[in-house]
RNA sequence: GACCCCAUCGUCUAGAGGCCUAGGACGCCGGGUUUUCAUCCCGGCAACACGGGUUCGACUCCCGUUGGGGUCGCCA
C-alpha cells in the first residue's frame, strides 16, 4: 500500500487505558507492516478537562509500550503542531470556506431553546431533531442578530434525505440514512471547532490514509465524510475496532479491576505482556499461535483478521501470559527488574546491592519461574534480606506439635556442626538423616521451610539454605522452635 | 425510544457450504514429576443464542426473533 498514514488521537482528559492502547497498538501495527508512518496527536480542544499531566502520562505509556511515533508531539513532523490546541488558527479558514460555501451556517438557537425543543419532543416521545430554524436565516436576519451580539454556533446543512454508504475495512458495508441525522454543529458559541470538525481537518492536513478507530465512532462517521467532502478533501478509509468489554459484558471500567496501563505497569505486567495479550484481543494470527512477539506481529497483522465482536477482557489469562513471559524472559533482564522492586519498595538498599551483587543474582534466578508479576518479587525474597518479622499466627498453631519440634531440634542438631552449606551436600545429608529416622524427607523440610521463610511455599529448600547460610539457619530455626514451645507451654 | 454494529466452550479465539465427531489457548477438574509452590508433562469437562428459509448438504448464505454493545452533546 502506498504511503500508509495512520494516527492515534487520544484526548489528554484521563489516562490512557486498555482501549487507547490497543487503538494505538493496531495503528501502530498496521503502519509497521505497511511500511507506513504511525502519528501521534493530542486532541485537547476540550480545554476543561484536557491536562498536561495526562497528556505527558499517555506519552509516557506508549512509550512504556514501545509504541513510538514517528511524527507528533516531542518529536514533530512535517505537520507540526500535533497538539490541537496550538491548531486553531488553522481551522479558522476552513469554517470560512464551509460558510462561504454555504454548506454551513449560523445558528442564533440559545441553550435555553434548544433545551426547550428537546424538551418538547421527549415529551411527545419522538426522536429529537433540531429544529433547524436558523438554516433559513435572511442575510438581514444573521446582520441584526451580530449587530446584537447575539452568541452563535455554526452548524453543518446535512442533506435532507438520501443515504451514505460506509466501505469499513473491518465492518465491511455500513450505511446510514441521512434524515437520522442532526444539523451538528462544527463551531461553538464560545468560539473554537468541535471534535467532528478539528478532527477531519487534522486527518486530511496530517495525509492520514487509514483511519483506525474504536467501534464507537463508527456512527460519527457519516458527520466526517460528509466534512471531507464539504472540504473538497480526500476521504480516507475507516476501520472500525470492537470495544473492550469487562467480565460481565459491560463496558469495561474501574470496578472490573485495572483498566489504565499505568496501573499494569505498577502491578508488574511486562510491556511485551500487554502488547501480546492486547493484540490478541480482536485479532489472531491463525487461532493456534498464543504467544507472539513483536516482530511476528508487525509481520502477520492485516486488519483483515480483526474480528467484529467485542470482546471481554480476562485477567487471568494476561497473568499466565506474564508469567510466561517471565519465565522466558533474559536473566540479567529479570535481574535488572527485580532489584528495582526491591529498592522501590525499601527491601534492600543500592549500598547493599553493591556490596551483594551476587548474592541478590542468586536470590532473583532461584525465583523467576515462580514469579507471575515482577512486582510479587518483594515479598517473595524478602525473607531472604531481612529478618522474618512475625510468623503467621495460625501457622505457628499449625505447627505447635511435639513432632515438629523434635524434627526441628533433629535438623538443627544435624547442621550446627557442617562447615560447609552447600545445596547439593545438604540435601544428601538430609535425606540422610530422613532415612535414618524412617522419615519422609517432607517431614523435615516442611518445618524448616517455615522456619527459613515464615511462609508454606519457597523455592528448593536446600538452595535457600545455602543462600542464608549457617548462622542465619540457626538462627531462625531456633527462634521457630522457641516460639513454637512457648505456645505450647501456654496451652497447656 | 430511534439509528448503527455484533452473536462459536465460562473467557480469548480457529472456522470463509461438505475437511466439524467443531480445532487451539486461559480458567476449571483429575493424574504424573517435585521437599512445598510455581513450572513442566498427560488426561477430562465445556460452545455453533433461537426460529424460519436457500441448498443434495449449513457453524458457515438470507430473513426474523432474542440478547449484548455503541451512537444519539456547543465531550472527544
Amino acid at each position: 500500500m502506498e504511503n500508509v498514514r495512520v494516527r492515534f488521537a487520544p484526548s489528554p482528559t484521563g489516562f490512557l487505558h486498555i482501549g487507547g492502547a490497543r487503538t494505538a497498538l493496531f495503528n501502530w501495527l498496521f503502519a509497521k507492516h505497511e511500511g507506513g508512518k504511525f502519528i501521534l496527536r493530542i486532541e485537547d480542544t476540550d480545554t476543561e478537562r484536557s491536562t498536561s499531566e495526562y497528556q505527558m502520562n499517555i506519552l509516557e505509556d506508549l512509550r512504556w509500550l514501545g509504541l513510538d511515533w514517528d511524527e507528533g508531539p516531542e518529536v514533530e513532523g512535517r505537520f507540526s503542531p500535533y497538539l490541537q490546541s496550538q491548531r486553531f488558527s488553522i481551522y479558522q479558514s476552513y469554517i470560512q470556506r464551509l460558510l462561504d460555501s454555504g454548506q454551513a451556517y449560523y445558528c442564533f438557537c440559545s441553550m435555553q431553546e434548544l433545551e426547550k425543543e428537546r424538551f418538547e419532543s421527549e415529551k411527545k416521545k419522538l426522536p429529537y431533531h433540531y429544529s433547524k430554524k436558523c438554516r433559513t436565516l435572511s442575510q438581514q436576519e444573521i446582520e441584526h442578530q451580530m449587530k446584537n451580539n447575539v452568541a452563535f454556533s455554526i452548524r453543518i446543512k446535512v442533506p435532507n434525505e438520501g443515504q451514505l454508504v460506509i466501505q469499513d475495512m473491518i465492518r465491511g458495508t455500513v450505511s446510514f440514512q441521512w434524515n437520522d441525522f442532526d444539523d451538528f454543529i462544527v463551531v461553538r458559541s464560545q468560539g473554537g471547532a468541535t471534535y467532528n470538525l478539528v478532527v477531519v481537518i487534522d486527518d486530511a492536513l496530517m495525509k492520514i490514509s487509514h483511519v483506525i478507530r474504536g467501534e464507537d465512532h463508527l456512527s460519527n462517521t457519516p458527520k466526517q465524510i460528509l466534512l471531507y467532502q464539504a472540504l473538497s478533501f480526500e476521504v480516507p478509509r475507516f476501520a472500525h475496532i470492537p470495544l473492550i468489554l469487562g467480565a460481565d459484558k459491560s463496558r469495561l471500567s474501574k470496578r472490573h479491576g485495572a483498566v489504565s496501563i499505568g496501573e499494569f505497569r505498577r502491578q508488574g505486567y511486562l510491556p511485551e505482556t500487554m502488547i501480546n495479550y492486547l493484540a490478541h484481543l480482536g485479532w489472531s494470527m491463525d487461532g493456534t499461535t498464543e504467544v507472539f512477539s513483536r516482530e511476528t506481529l508487525v509481520k502477520h497483522f492485516s486488519l483483515t483478521r480483526v474480528i467484529k465482536s467485542a470482546a471481554c477482557f480476562d485477567y487471568a489469562k494476561l497473568q499466565w501470559l506474564n508469567g510466561k513471559y517471565i519465565r522466558e524472559m533474559d536473566k540479567d533482564t529479570f535481574i535488572h527488574l527485580g532489584t528495582a522492586v526491591l529498592l522501590e519498595k525499601n527491601i534492600i538498599s543500592s549500598e547493599f546491592i553493591k556490596n551483594h551483587e551476587n548474592q541478590v543474582r542468586k536470590i532473583m534466578l532461584i525465583v523467576k519461574d515462580h514469579v507471575k508479576l515482577i512486582s510479587d518479587i518483594a515479598h517473595q525474597t524478602d525473607y531472604f534480606f531481612n529478618p522474618i518479622e512475625n510468623y503467621n499466627l495460625e501457622l505457628i498453631e499449625k505447627f505447635s506439635n511435639i513432632e515438629v519440634t523434635k524434627r526441628l531440634e533433629e535438623f538443627f542438631d544435624l547442621i550446627l556442626p557442617m562447615t560447609s552449606f552447600d545445596a547439593a551436600e545438604l540435601e544428601k545429608s538430609i535425606r540422610h538423616l530422613a532415612d535414618q529416622k524412617k522419615l519422609k524427607l517432607a517431614d523435615y523440610v516442611h518445618p524448616v521451610r517455615f522456619a527459613l521463610t515464615g511462609q508454606l511455599t519457597s523455592p528448593g529448600l536446600f538452595e535457600v539454605m545455602e543462600i542464608l547460610g549457617h548462622d542465619s539457619c540457626i538462627d531462625r530455626i531456633t527462634r521457630l522452635s522457641n516460639g513454637l514451645k512457648t505456645q505450647m507451654s501456654a496451652k497447656k
